[in-house]
DNA sequence: TTGATATTTGCAGGTATATGCAAGTGTGAC
DNA sequence: GTCACACTTGCATATACCTGCAAATATCAA
């Protein structure tokens, strides 16, 4: 799967922000989308245990899951001991979501 | 799949917007971005015809792409005899990033 | 009516994704 | 060292998804 869309002809790349698929797609799946939440909820830097059983999954599949929001720059990963801490990444979250707002913006114009 | 996630124990369903997963989903998809970018870039209702051959695929295939995208409220259709008028539907997508506005705007309090 | 245009839908293929369970890795406690 | 804990990864299965081609539908033009 492609990493990056491929601009359409007539398109200049830079009128709008980054838009990459990678970062939507993570969010399309309920069990993330999930997860997005409940780590809004707690407020903090969260363990995969502390996680798991929120969403009905096993918690490989939440371990899974995180990794893919990692890879996805929705969340960070600090590992400190044999625990591992993922919190949200409100800024990469913030420009990642600049592509689309830039669309809307050029729209209104 | 899921039409809405199912909210975590302890998470207050009106504490943030709306999160649909297909919405994101039907984002995740670097043909659905392209054309998300091409109808933006052209920045009127177009048709089938019109977005094909900005993104390499069959215009069977765009076709099926902007019925997902419609079902997801990110553009809507209008049929005007025999052609079909896509436009993205700005106040729809605004609303739909409401839901992770709420929860970064929850985060930074 | 006949034919061209615009789009949608059925079908079949290949690929990608999500899941649970079990096994593996690494860390800390004793 | 030994054990429990926290997490990750391999494997197998089931489901979902994207794609092109061809056929079907619908509208307009002549």
């Amino acid at each position: 799967m492609a990493r990056t869309i491929s601009i359409p002809l007539g398109v200049d790349p830079a009128q709008f922000g980054e838009l990459n698929p990678d970062f939507f797609k993570a969010l399309g799946d309920p069990v993330r989308l999930a997860l997005v939440a409940y780590l809004a909820h707690l407020g903090k830097p969260s363990t995969v245990t502390e996680v798991s059983g929120c969403c009905g999954v096993d918690f490989s599949g939440v371990s899974r899951h995180l990794k893919i929001l990692r890879e996805a720059g929705i969340v960070t990963a600090e590992k400190r001991g044999r625990k591992t801490y993922y919190a949200l990444d409100a800024d990469k979250i913030t420009s990642s979501l600049h592509g689309l707002s830039d669309i809307l913006e050029a729209l209104s114009k």
